[in-house]
DNA sequence: GAGTTGGTTAGTCATATTGCTAAGTATTGA
DNA sequence: TCAATACTTAGCAATATGACTAACCAACTC
């Protein structure tokens, strides 16, 4: 029963992981390139990797000895779905406010204190 | 050094929690009515709210023997500029794509196999 | 073919997360 | 005032997460 978003928003949740993400986003990457600057031990950080291509943000093909990292679109767009319908939302509750705001200063103005 | 999106996207990883947000983008709603319909002890559920509180997703403010849950805008916007950044970087690598593609394609065309 | 490079597996440890029950507090309504 | 309602706290158990080291394999490079 677990949702795809769980799988995304979680593996979102680490800072490693998101960093991997962005550098991702300019291109594909070799796994000790993206390990550089991570301080942090290599089977450690293989873990994020692993996260990241289990929740489906990534794939990995392996070719000789070097295994390249690649972003995924889709999930981005179904993250950006699930927000974006709770933007919509939110926009229109944030309409509703205003308009009961405006309503209760017309009654404040009919009826003040 | 915790990100502010560490604790968005880790709250938004539950499955309960997303629904207590998707809920409470129609308006604020009081503990038990949250809790109801989630088939959970009430103690399990308020360590959910708990979180989503502490990760500044939600506010809550207690009246009587009734906490009421309202939502908060920020942390959406704060996500939405993340996806947003990272869409359009997407996007920026995609035109490349299809550039090179398109840039194949001629090739293929002046040059076929 | 010996060493180096790039990644992988296995195993351990500490802490965090998610669920529970049992028991408690504080309002409110009869 | 007594009982019901609406949380709240405390404490426990199981599993997940994130880090490490040590040891390993496979593929280049000399």
């Amino acid at each position: 029963m677990t949702n795809q978003l769980d799988n995304f928003f979680s593996a979102l949740a680490d800072p490693t992981r998101r960093a991997v993400v962005e550098r991702l986003t300019q291109g594909p990457a070799a796994v000790s390139a993206l390990h550089d600057g991570h301080d942090m031990a290599l089977p450690t950080f293989l873990r994020h990797l692993k996260v990241l291509e289990e929740s489906g943000l990534v794939t990995s093909t392996k070719k000789g000895r070097v295994r390249t990292v690649h972003i995924e679109a889709a999930p981005l767009r179904i993250l950006d779905d699930w927000l974006a319908r709770h933007r919509d939302l939110w926009d229109a509750r944030l309409d509703r406010l205003t308009r009961l705001a405006e309503a209760m200063e017309e009654s404040d103005a009919d009826d003040p204190i």
